[in-house]
DNA sequence: TTGAAAGCGATACCAA
DNA sequence: TTGGTATCGCTTTCAA
């Protein structure tokens, strides 16, 4: 008897109808009653359309129609204990790399009624942790992450939550829940390798400070060691990376006695600006100095002079990421929990 | 009596406490009964600690930390009715202009106990307006928007719902409802005099395929018409922008017979493209080439030729928008609805 | 195929 | 300062 809204509506029934279309103003109590049918039949008509009867479904959309009803999904998600919301965990929105893995998990979760809600970690577990206590008490369906590197206390908050969990862009033996990404270690063994048997011995490189680059960082270095080889040229920039570091890079690691070989970045982004800094300093590239980046980002697509590169499907992640996860949700059988995706080392040189 | 979950807490009260600690197991009454307050209690100790006794808020802090409690805000919004979720809708993820823009959005919002629901509407109004309709299902407390250009039906909606709105990015003198950004039209006017006032005569340009960047194109060509400056060398580029498309750009412009002057492009990072092509063409810069981005990017602080650019504030639009949209969501008066944060033309050149 | 009624887990009002 | 109780608007169960 005491909130407004419910008082004006008891005073009398006429006024309702016209002007009061402000949202939520229209309930499913209103289309029903408008439409002669039960509120059962109404959440039916929507969410099942399906299991009614044409004539009554008809009444019911022209009631909808009229009153320019709009669902309460927040009702109608406590009603259901589903929230149809998606927590995605994002290192950093600023960094374009990941941009295409969100985009086609969102995309994917979109086409069946779920949304996602962000978050942004800047690469940093403690804040990653306080967002998913935050987020947990928005009862998310499932959870998205970019990397595998979660506090023990955050693991401990999901496990415990027991919502779906999907890890994506890495891989481990020990995933929460759900793994699709590809190995960072074999990246950078990869790597090393691919170039050696280019012939070439004299080494740079350029890494970010966040963990998966640390990681193929240490899997590079590792095995160029066991070759032998000198791996005192390293230059290290603060992450998200950017065009300038990369000339910066180079400039610092000519000073510091590299002659030419190959210098590899942590990222396209990197690359880019060495490629850059090379060309105005008269480098020939790639006989003088080959440049290998990581990514296969858009923005590399035209490369003249060739820009070598570490591909991986990020649409895949992020569609795959979707995939496995509304199947969890769904309750269903998960066919493949681990999904490696793989990558490749490739040279652009598109004009 | 049907829900088995209650089924269950009926049939004893024993088990509850050690092992049943599944997410949304624990509610506010369990709190409650543990602590040995009324729910109102606990949902003040929460809400409103200091309207607790500091003996009672202890008791039923204990009892959160005993049950782990974590609250419904599902169920929250809607006795509230407040979801304390706001709507963002940007062109794309995947372009980092307006990552900072929204980073700070978020974070502002995120101080005040709001989420951000982020829309990607690929910078078509068509998505966008059947993201409002979705969204508008979550009851958003408010909305955010890049850009002023919306579909009838979308205003309509919006209109209706009755919701906050703040537009961004643009100005206009008819807002929905709040409004913080720059002139687009100025700064094509500004960009044409300040290089025209250098003593430039000839020019080329690049642009992006959305709306902002063409109202800048137009309101840049013409002033330079105005002047009786030939106007034909342009080269169009679809959103959202790289790097290849400025070297391609540059190449296109070069092999229309353009010789060199100025190069104004929509975006800071197809002028890095530009700038590269240059270089490597054995133009001297800014002397035979002047290049002009639009941004003033992150990436672009290391430019070594100058690169000039337009800088506007991308962080004070995020925090500003959060602000006036945080007053009006709780009934403050909002100073100023109209918010031009201005711009201005820059030489980048940090080495 | 339809609908009545009992929740979902909080908040808000009012009284104590 | 505290608590009882009536909502919030929908879904689910169960019976018709």
């Amino acid at each position: 008897m005491s909130r407004k809204r419910k008082d004006l509506s008891k005073d009398g029934d006429t006024a309702n109808r016209s002007e009061d279309k402000q949202i939520g103003s229209v309930t499913l109590t209103d289309v029903a009653r408008l439409a002669g049918v039960g509120t059962t039949t109404v959440s039916r008509a929507i969410n099942q359309p399906d299991q009614v009867a044409p004539k009554t479904l008809e009444k019911v959309n022209q009631a909808i129609t009229l009153t320019g009803y709009v669902p309460n999904l927040i009702a109608g998600a406590l009603a259901s204990r589903k929230s149809h919301l998606v927590a995605a965990f994002i290192p950093s929105i600023a960094n374009t790399v990941y941009a295409e893995t969100i985009r086609y998990f969102s995309r994917t979760l979109r086409n069946s009624g779920y949304q996602v809600l962000l978050g942004e970690t800047d690469y940093q577990e403690e804040q990653e942790e306080s967002l998913v206590r935050t987020i947990l008490s928005r009862r998310p369906d499932g959870i998205f992450f970019i990397g595998i590197n979660h506090t023990q206390a955050c693991r401990r908050q999901l496990l415990v939550a027991n919502i779906p969990v999907v890890e994506t862009w890495d891989m481990t033996t020990t995933p929460l829940d759900l793994i699709v990404g590809f190995s960072h270690e074999a990246v950078g063994k990869t790597t090393a390798d691919f170039l050696l048997q280019k012939g070439i011995r004299e080494f740079a490189s350029i890494w970010a400070l966040d963990s998966r680059a640390q990681l193929r960082r240490k899997n590079f270095l590792e095995t160029l060691n066991n070759h032998g080889i000198d791996t005192s040229l390293v230059f290290d920039v603060e992450t998200p990376t950017n065009f300038g570091q990369g000339r910066e890079g180079l400039k610092h690691l000519l000073a510091a006695g590299f002659k030419g070989g190959a210098v590899v970045c942590s990222s396209d982004t990197i690359a880019h600006g060495v490629l850059a800094e090379a060309l105005s300093q008269g480098f020939r590239i790639p006989e003088d100095l080959a440049v290998v980046g990581f990514g296969d980002q858009s923005f590399s697509a035209f490369t003249n002079p060739p820009l070598t590169t570490v591909r991986f499907d990020r649409k895949r992640i992020g569609q795959c990421a979707a995939e496995v996860l509304l199947a969890r949700i769904n309750g269903e059988k998960v066919p493949e929990p681990v999904i490696d995706v793989g990558f490749e080392i490739i040279e652009r040189m598109t004009t």
